[in-house]
DNA sequence: CAGTGGTCTAGACCACGGA
DNA sequence: CCGTGGTCTAGACCACTGG
């Protein structure tokens, strides 16, 4: 069945609906895990198997293959190991808004080490802080000059070693020049306490969510499989007067979802 | 360059990292979008001529080619047009939760036709009525059996014609049985107060946000491009004793975010 | 060590869309 | 029309990993 000389390569052969094999090979497998003929855990075929089961080149069911790890459905292979089909969420990480009773009780995404206190897994972190311009993005929602220099408080969060998620926190520099904020420790209670300490006590936020696919130094941070988005979250913390933080988090899509509780 | 015989394929060429040659490549195309060099909407070189560029066959250009469209920073290729850089957020559709001044004046998802008429772009929609079984997933949200019958409204939202989200709610079917529920049209001004005059008033309501790949099916109808996630986001509406409504929000990560705008 | 998936080649034909 | 990307083949070598 090759592409030599005069001999189409079946194109309308099982396949009356013209379409690609490998997108009807890559229909057929995610319908065999979707109806749990292939459970979560299970061992995905060799590729040489599907490809003499489906009858095409290895290629082709490569293609299948990656489409399916794109998705997220499967795992990529590594080596004598095989793929697998992906287990849904296995650990959730709910970062939960309250809001109970007219007691505005809030809890953001901070509440990190209580939840995996609660789950029953052991939170680490690696904090680093460092100076930088504001740039466009941050500088808006700031509402200070592009050029303005903000504190950035870095932190990658594990649990059990595992990465967890990113979690960024940016405040104007004037704000909080000599300050515990500049020192790359744990700050406690947290940072809201000191800010208000400061005269900038935070009144309201807001938060954007967004989605997107992670760049290759996330991936690498996070250890984040093929074809597993991101929740980018942001957000932005006012006293009365004006911005006084931003904290964006950056959550893996298969290990991670947002809670908000609130009244109607 | 061939695998022919005693010939390595040159790994450690121009490569001391011993990274694969199509990931040398998408991450010398990367840093010439992310630097500007080639700006949103621009022209990606044709395989042909990176493939020349870089001293490797099409195959390993395409390679490269699909990491970055499966990041959702290229398009995929139509024909003579090529592929192009894509453009960051054309229309970000907000959705705003706001409480303000203690008069909790909540606007969910459902704002759409506002947000649509401010933006000055032309709302429509298909909605469709079923009934279904609740199942796992939704059972446990609405505290039902999985077999109990909900009533699920179904949207395809558009703006300009263009596909902009996907919107489903689920009624446990005796509360609403004989209503205007189960009517395929638009329900004004909302199914909360219809819920209410039936005795069922929300007083509070639960946001889960969860991101992941689209299915092939939401793909079609949403006309999502490679490499763009969704963001799913689960509403459950609660009376003061028991949760009554569902809805599911399905929406492409490249044209929306959602908004959250609280007091702390 | 045997076999897996990862990488890569050098071809081929096709549908499609811009000029 | 002609060149683009989409699909597909039939090979090859490699790194890695499980038994």
């Amino acid at each position: 069945m090759a592409a030599v000389d005069g001999e189409q390569p079946q194109r309308s052969e099982s396949n009356q609906y013209d379409q690609p094999q490998y997108q009807v090979i890559a229909n057929d497998l995610r319908a065999r895990i979707q109806r749990r003929d292939l459970p979560p855990g299970a061992q995905v075929p060799t590729e040489k198997d599907l490809a003499a089961a489906y009858g095409c080149s290895r290629n082709t069911v490569r293609m299948a293959l990656l489409a399916l790890a794109n998705e997220g459905l499967i795992s990529a292979g590594r080596a004598r190991a095989g793929r697998t089909v992906r287990r849904r969420e296995q650990f959730v990480l709910t970062h939960r808004v309250e809001d109970q009773l007219g007691a505005t009780r809030l809890r953001g995404p901070d509440s990190f080490g209580d939840q995996a206190h609660r789950l029953g897994r052991a939170p680490t972190q690696e904090i680093e802080v460092s100076i930088v311009a504001a740039g466009p993005d941050f500088g808006t929602r700031l509402e200070v000059p592009a050029d303005e220099r903000l504190v950035v408080r870095r932190r990658v969060r594990y649990l059990d070693g595992t990465p967890s998620h990113l979690s960024e926190s940016y405040y104007p520099l004037v704000l909080v020049k000599d300050t515990a904020v500049l020192d790359p420790q744990e700050i406690v209670p947290s940072v809201v306490p000191l800010l208000a300490a400061l005269g900038h006590r935070q009144v309201r936020y807001t938060d954007e969510i967004l989605t997107r696919m992670p760049d290759p130094e996330e991936v690498r941070l996070l250890e984040i499989g093929v074809g597993v988005p991101v929740i980018e979250h942001l957000r932005t913390g006012w006293s009365r007067e004006r911005p006084v933080r931003l904290t964006r988090t950056v959550l893996p899509g298969d290990r991670h979802q947002l809670r908000y509780e609130l009244p109607s």
